[in-house]
DNA sequence: CGCTGCGTTGAGCCGACTCAAAGGTTGTGG
DNA sequence: CCACAACCTTTGAGTCGGCTCAACGCAGCG
C-alpha cells in the first residue's frame, strides 16, 4: 500500500504502476510543511509551481471586491491544487491553506517531462482535473438547487468519501478542522444558518463533532438527505467502509 | 477570416495556423441540424463521440430526482461539448439543444488522431477545457455570492462577451433564444424572479428584448451591476466593440 | 490571566419563493 | 390565412428560508 496520498488518489482514477509511483515520489520530493491561512497562489498571479497537498487541508477561492468570498474547491490530502497553471497563464482564483499543512512543490519543468515521456502519468493527470470540474458542477447543483440542510449534508457526505479514498476515515469519523465561516463560504450561505444547520444535523443524531472531528452517526440518514448520488466522483471502487453504507442505504429504501 | 466558430473560439486561446485550421474543418465535416431541445448526451451514458455546436445554442445540466435542474453551462457557437468524454467514462450530466442548433460530430478516434499528431491542437483542446472550468468557477461565485439583480447582470455580460468573441454581436445586441426557464436554471433563481429581474432591467433602461433579441443599452452599467471582470474568460484579445465598452467603463468610473 | 477568534442563540427583517391567474407569442393544422 | 393550442411572459398576494445585527459563552494561546 502507496503512503502517498496523491498516488492513492489517483490509484482511484487510473492504473498507477510501481514505476509510476517512483516516478511520483521522485517529482515529490520538494515538500513543505506551511501553516495555516497562507495563500499559495493569489488571483493575478503567474505561477511556475504546482502544488500538491500531502496533508491538511487547501482552498480555492475567489473574493468579490465588497468582501464576500466563494469557495470553490476544497483540497484534501493527495489532491493538486492546479494543473490548470500550464495553460491558463494567469490564475483567475486563489488558493490558500485552511489548516497547517503538508505541500509538495513541484516544478513545471517536472509536470511537462512526465507529461512528455509517460503517457500513463499523463492520462492520469488529466483524469484528475476532470475530476476536479466533475465536482464543481455538483458544487453548482448544490448553491443552485439544493437548500441549506441538503447542501450541508451533501458536502459532508463528499468530504467523507474523499476523505475514505485517501485512507483517512475510521469509524464513520474523519478530520475536518473547517471553521463554521470556511463551511458557509462554501456553500454560499451565513456563518450564522451554517451554524443551525449543523445544530439541526447534531440533535436529531445525524452527525457529531468533538473538536475539529465530524462523525457520521447515520450516514444512511445523511446520504437520504442530500440525495447524494456519487456517480460524479467517478470513483472506481470504493473504501470498503463507504460501500458499507451504501448497501445499508439501499436496504433502508426498499 | 474564418467561418468556422470553433477555429475563432480556438484562436482566441492559442495560435491556430492554416494547416490546423485545415485539419479542424476536416474533422467537423459531419455536421447536422438538430431541433431544440434534443438530448444530445444522457447522464449515464458512456458516450463516444464529441459535440461541437456550431450555431444555435445548448446546455449542459443535472436534475435532481424532484425535478429541480441546475444549468451548468450554455454552449455558444464554437463551443465543444465534451472532450471530458475521453478520460470519464460515463457522462455525470446531461446535455441538450435549447434552440434548433446545427452540430458537429467528430468520432473519438479522430479527437485522438489530432491528440497524438498535432501538439499545437492538443494544447488547443486542452485549453478549452480549462476555459470551461474557469467559466464554471465564475458560475459559481455567481449563484453563491451575488444576488439575483448582480447574477443576472454578470450573465448578460459574459454571454455578451462570449458571442462577441466569435463574432455575433452587432450594435451591443446578440440573439439569446433562452425562455426565462431556462435562465432561471442556470442563476438558481425561480422563473417569476427572473421575470421580475429582467424587467427592472428594463425599466431602468440597461437591457432590451425583443423577441430573442438582448441588447445592451447601457453596457458600462450593466457591467458595474455584475462587478464584472473579465479576467476568468482568458480571452487574448476582446472584439473591438467589446473593448470599447470596457474603454468607456474606466471613463465613467475615474 | 486576558485577549482574540470561534461557536451559539435570539429577534427582526427582507430577498426570493410559491401559488395563481391573466395576457402574449409562436407554431401548427385545418 | 385563420383558429386554436401550447407555451411563455407578466403581475399580484402572501409566505418563508435564510440574512443581518447583536450579544454572550467558550476555548486556545501568548
Amino acid at each position: 500500500m502507496a503512503r502517498n496520498p496523491f498516488v492513492l488518489r489517483l490509484r482511484h482514477c487510473t492504473e498507477i504502476g510501481r514505476d509510476d509511483e517512483a516516478y511520483l515520489t521522485h517529482m515529490m520530493r520538494n515538500t513543505a510543511v506551511v501553516s495555516a491561512d497562507r495563500q499559495l497562489k493569489v488571483e493575478g498571479d503567474q505561477p511556475t509551481h504546482v502544488h500538491v497537498v500531502l496533508d491538511g487541508l487547501a482552498c480555492r477561492y475567489k473574493i468579490l471586491p465588497d468582501g464576500r468570498r466563494q469557495i470553490l474547491a476544497f483540497m484534501v490530502p493527495g489532491d493538486p491544487c492546479d494543473f490548470q497553471v500550464f495553460l491558463l497563464s494567469t490564475m483567475d482564483h486563489s488558493i490558500a491553506t485552511l489548516t497547517p499543512s503538508t505541500v509538495a512543490t513541484v516544478s513545471r519543468q517536472d509536470i511537462e517531462t512526465a507529461l512528455a515521456e509517460r503517457p500513463s502519468l499523463s492520462r492520469a493527470f488529466w483524469f484528475s482535473t476532470m475530476l476536479d470540474e466533475a465536482i464543481l458542477r455538483e458544487w453548482l447543483v448544490n448553491v443552485g438547487r439544493r437548500n441549506a440542510y441538503e447542501r450541508m449534508a451533501h458536502l459532508l457526505w463528499e468530504l467523507y468519501l474523499r476523505h475514505a479514498v485517501v485512507g483517512k476515515v475510521g469509524d464513520g469519523a474523519f478530520h475536518l478542522p473547517l471553521t463554521q465561516a470556511d463551511l458557509a463560504d462554501a456553500l454560499g450561505l451565513s456563518t450564522v444558518y451554517v451554524n443551525k444547520t449543523i445544530t439541526r444535523l447534531r440533535s436529531l443524531g445525524i452527525v457529531e463533532t468533538d473538536r475539529r472531528q465530524i462523525r457520521l452517526l447515520d450516514p444512511a440518514e445523511l446520504c437520504a438527505i442530500a440525495g447524494f448520488d456519487a456517480a460524479y466522483l467517478h470513483l472506481r471502487r470504493f473504501s470498503e467502509e463507504a460501500m458499507e453504507v451504501f448497501r445499508r442505504r439501499r436496504l433502508t429504501r426498499i
